[in-house]
DNA sequence: ATTATATATAGATAAAATCTATGGAATGCA
DNA sequence: TGCATTCCATAGATTTTATCTATATATAAT
């Protein structure tokens, strides 16, 4: 059974003619007959009575007619709300993000967003850069804000953010009261580095390795707020995101110490399975955050400014 | 859009594999592919996010699925339906029959009929013969139990009743003391008939004629009760049939009074387009009443037995 | 009866759906 | 990292389906 046979149907029940339903239709006579016989030899039913000047619905006919004009509504809406990118009451997506982008930078964005998609129900998946990439291989997320730089061959990344990264002690730690440190000084003390996994503990052990020193690690954490916590309490000293430690410094519970010859530095970006598709309510967000901070212009080159 | 497409699509959806989706539907995988293909040119959108190892659906494959399974469904249902023969709720249609049917000969079926099809809805159009068969012909109704004979070559007819006219007058009637008359006398006496349009007239018209006689015409009517009550007062005395003026001559209202050489009578019988389709809620009630009476044989030869 | 209008049917044509074969991309395993 | 496997997309051939033209048949109106 096609679509159009049922439109054929409701025609010729509307009009009470063949002829009529064929020239509203826009095709021939004997293309309407054939449409409704195939129905009715589907159905195992007679549609309509014939031989009058005009044709009559039979029962079945009009039980028919009932069900065809759902059917029809239905694939009419349905056309209209895709041709025009409505999103349906709880309709949603998911997306993944670091711990320091949904708690610093994306707020006032996801704030936003919920005044232009009100009916977008959103689900940010927190966890760290490593499983947000996974997830967006999966095909579990659409989009996810990890740390960058992340080489893989189908996942593609834009940078939103520059973070840097320095040496944090802890308000009563000797070197608080300091300027600045020699690389030998810190790995002398107790240091609190992320998980071998993440991105940000990559930098610094390149660094590290350059320099020809190695840390005497003490904890390795996944989490930049638990970090800062054993670090403000004084169980060692690491190299945090400034993002993540800003409060603490206005607040005195943390101190910066340049370290000597050494700036760290994280990237903050956007990253995206290659050649995915995005969604109307999906693609705002993403320009939301490039337009917020940076990286809007990469973006619209990298996917194409069409859509 | 064809249905198949979209049973395709969900099917994918379900499965999150086009191959597998071929599988399930027995169709070879290019054709899901197309299938898919061209509902997303259609749309304007992608449905699904391919290249993992399962496809995952786009916010707008969300959408259509919703609407997707609400027309399967609808489909489904409506080819159970029709198929079982169901009647819709609120579904019925309209039947014609003379006064004297829905009367007297009707209701104990009609009763019955409600028992089994308590969803139809039953619209009984009661009017003289000739207007029955007029809806009869625009399709206006499905059938009519009218008074025959009935000739017309569109319009089939079986009896189901033998219904005799004799002349009834009222209780205080010269004739109502005696056991016959004449018909010389009773053209002689102030006559009510039924309308010339009537079946029942012709009947009596033709005897006349044939007799050479012609009567004294006071009134013409349509309707048999109206003319019962006026040979009861004594307006006039008629040719009634016996079905209407039974309860008056129980009651002695009424009295049958032999014309010699005269045995008027009509013949009730259920009419139908010739060609027409019945659906089964309808042949029901039709061989109801056949089956209460007679003529099943002869209506079964007519329309076929097979449906 | 005759004319006009309807639907049905047959055969030809156009459109589409589907299939086979194949290529490219991604995944999983060695 | 390379190889085999799995998966989806594409191209072209084939089959099926839909539609059209022409015509027959039936009904209704004149």
């Amino acid at each position: 059974m096609n679509l159009y046979h049922l439109r054929y149907f409701l025609s010729v029940a509307q009009t009470g003619s063949f002829s009529q339903a064929a020239r509203e239709m826009h095709v021939t006579q004997p293309t309407v007959s054939s449409g409704v016989a195939e129905l009715e030899k589907m159905m195992g039913v007679r549609l309509f009575n014939r031989g009058g000047k005009r044709v009559a619905l039979t029962m079945e006919g009009r039980t028919l007619v009932n069900y065809a004009m759902q059917i029809q509504d239905l694939v009419e809406e349905v056309e209209d709300h895709l041709q025009r990118r409505d999103v349906l009451p709880g309709e949603g997506f998911q997306f993944g993000a670091i711990d320091a982008a949904v708690t610093y930078l994306l707020p006032d964005i996801l704030k936003d967003y919920r005044r232009v998609y009100p009916d977008v129900s959103l689900s940010a998946q927190v966890a760290p850069s490593r499983y947000l990439v996974d997830d967006l291989l999966m095909n579990r997320s659409e989009f996810a804000v990890i740390s960058l730089p992340y080489d893989h061959p189908r996942v593609e990344t834009v940078s939103i953010y520059r973070d840097s990264m320095p040496l944090v002690v802890g308000a009563s730690h000797p070197f608080a009261a300091r300027e600045s440190a020699t690389l030998q000084e810190v790995v002398q003390e107790p240091l609190i580095l992320f998980h071998t996994d993440s991105i940000s503990r990559k930098i610094v052990d390149e660094r590290f390795g350059e320099a020809g020193v190695s840390p005497g690690v003490v904890m390795e954490m996944r989490s930049p707020e638990a970090m800062r916590k054993l670090v403000e309490v004084g169980v060692g000293i690491s190299f945090l995101p400034m993002l993540t430690v800003q409060e603490s410094l206005s607040a005195g519970a943390l101190k910066v110490v340049d370290v000597e010859g050494v700036a760290f530095s994280r990237e903050v970006g956007v990253a995206w399975r290659r050649g995915r598709y995005f969604s109307a309510a999906i693609r705002y967000l993403i320009e939301a955050i490039f337009g917020a901070y940076q990286g809007l212009e990469i973006w619209h080159k990298k996917v194409g400014i069409a859509k």
